[in-house]
This record gives structure tokens, sequence and C-alpha cells, in this order.
DNA sequence: TATTGTTATACTCTATAACTATA
DNA sequence: TATAGTTATAGAGTATAACAATA
């Protein structure tokens, strides 16, 4: 027996909720393939592939970083030839920035191992289950973007 | 009216999970209270709430920090007032770390704004996807914990 | 003059290695 | 000797400030 005026419902999943989504997320990034890079540089390489070409400054916009810091965070990545560097078409200032097939693999690569694991954990569970978190990815989702 | 065929492989459900795992966590982190804490201190003070005491060297092995960060990090820690060191009442060699009840405060703030983003996207959701909700925070809970 | 990108420099966080005190 | 904790030092990542090239 629930009584409403106690404790707002809503509150009490999102606390739980939140704490699920927390350790969880922790538990994925654990599964990272490489070690020798860094999360900025996954996720730099992640959008990369989403997007396609982009600047840097749009980049560092995008992952949230000071344009100084993505100058070097790229550096390392085409160093890697994980990415590489071509002139823009009309704006000499600008650079355009686009994965290598070399960076895609690895992206790729680093995607499976982590679904891999979240996969397994998934075939352990009834087909109910299985189907709530369906519903429930679209959910959150949505909640994650707006 | 369901069909088991209808609902993507585990890998494709994995793969999309995940990706809304990790979105909805950045999300989540970017709520934070405090900018003057790192997510490492903010994490050792969650844990010394819930664990009560520990030892330096215990706090390391959980936050899977070696030694020497855990001793920097509680000292920012306790000069800004937010832990306190007691000695170990029979090994000399122990120190016991706790949460002051300003560090608890904060926690607390900090978890109270987090749950608050949260809450109010789910108070904009139908009944039938916050029952779905509930039940994948007990699944996904059990997942990460596993 | 404003914008894009880079270089110079400093700060934070974490690591390994070496040291101190206690068991 | 072994263990708990700290100090010394180094490396990675990111920040701000200053600079160069282009619009």
């Amino acid at each position: 027996m629930t009584y409403a005026n106690e404790v707002p419902a809503d509150t009490v999943l999102a606390s739980e909720l939140r704490t699920t989504v927390m350790r969880l997320a922790r538990r994925l990034r654990n599964q990272r393939t490489d070690d020798s890079l860094s999360l900025s540089q996954i996720a730099t390489l992640g959008t990369l592939s989403r997007h396609g070409a982009l600047t840097p400054s749009e980049l560092a916009a995008h992952e949230r970083v000071q344009p100084p810091s993505m100058t070097r965070l790229l550096a390392k990545l085409e160093e890697a030839g994980l990415v590489s560097r071509t002139d823009h078409p009309t704006d000499g200032r600008q650079v355009l920035v686009a994965v290598s097939d070399k960076g895609l693999a690895m992206i790729k690569a680093d995607r499976r191992r982590r679904d891999a694991w979240l996969a397994q954990r998934m075939r352990d569970l009834p087909t109910e289950d299985v189907a709530v978190l369906h519903r429930a990815s679209e959910i959150l989702g949505r909640i994650a973007e707006g």
C-alpha cells in the first residue's frame, strides 16, 4: 500500500532509475576495447562516424571541449591514423576532419564488444523482460534526447 | 498482442539499449550540483554515505583507484570539510574516513537535483510508460549488478 | 575586425616508486 | 617482514591566454 502524499512516486522511481542507469553505464564503459584511446577520443570518433566530416570547432562544441583541447585530441587521433584532415573547399581558415577506415573499424570493434557483453546478459532473461527492456529503451531514448 | 519474433534480436536491442543508457548517463552526469568536486570525489562521498566509515585502502579498492590517488582525493575532501579522519581503534596503521554532515548535505543536494531533472521528465510520460520504466529499472539493476 | 585554428603554458587527476610507521 | 598510508615525481587530459592566417 502506497501513500502518494508521503513520497512522490515519480521521485522515487527517478532516483532508482538514475542509480541503475549510472551503474550500468559504468559497467558498459569498462567494456572498452582499447585502453590506448581516451573516452573523449572514442566519443569524438563516434561523433565523426555518425555526423560525417566536421570541423575542429564543431567537434569541440559537440564534445563540450575547448578548441585547443580538440586540437590536441585530433593530433593524437591523426597520429594513430584514425582520422584525416582535409582543407575546407571554400573557407581557407577551416579544416574538415573525417574518420579513416581504420578509425571506423576501431569504433565498430568497440561497439561490438560492448554489445556482446550486454547481449549475453539479455540472453539470460525471460522473454517478457526482454520485451520490457525493448519498450524501456524507446522511452529512455526520448528522455535522453529531449 | 505481441509477437516475440518482431522483437529485435538480442544484439540489436543490446546495441540500442547501450546507446540509450550511455546517452542518458551523460545527461544525468551533467546535472551535477557542484563543479568544484570531481566525479571521483562525489563517488567517494557516495560510497562513504552508503557503507559508513572506511579506510583509505578500502575506498581505493572500491573506487578502483590506487592508494596514493585516494590519499590526495581525501586530502581535498577533508580540506573542504566533507569528510573526517579518525584513528583506527585497534590498528595504529589504519585510519577511518567518514562523511561529515556537510558532506552528507552535499551528496543529498546533488542527488536531489539529478532526481528532479529525471522526475520532471517522467511526469510528462503516460502512466503506462512509467510502469514500464519501473519494471525496466529492476531488470537493468540486476544486469548492472551481476 | 571577427573567426578558425594552433601554440604556449598551467592546473587537475591519476599513476608508479620510494619512504615512514605500525603489526 | 608485511601492511597501511603518505610523499615524491611523472604522465595524460583539459583549460585559458596569446598568436597566425583567413574572411
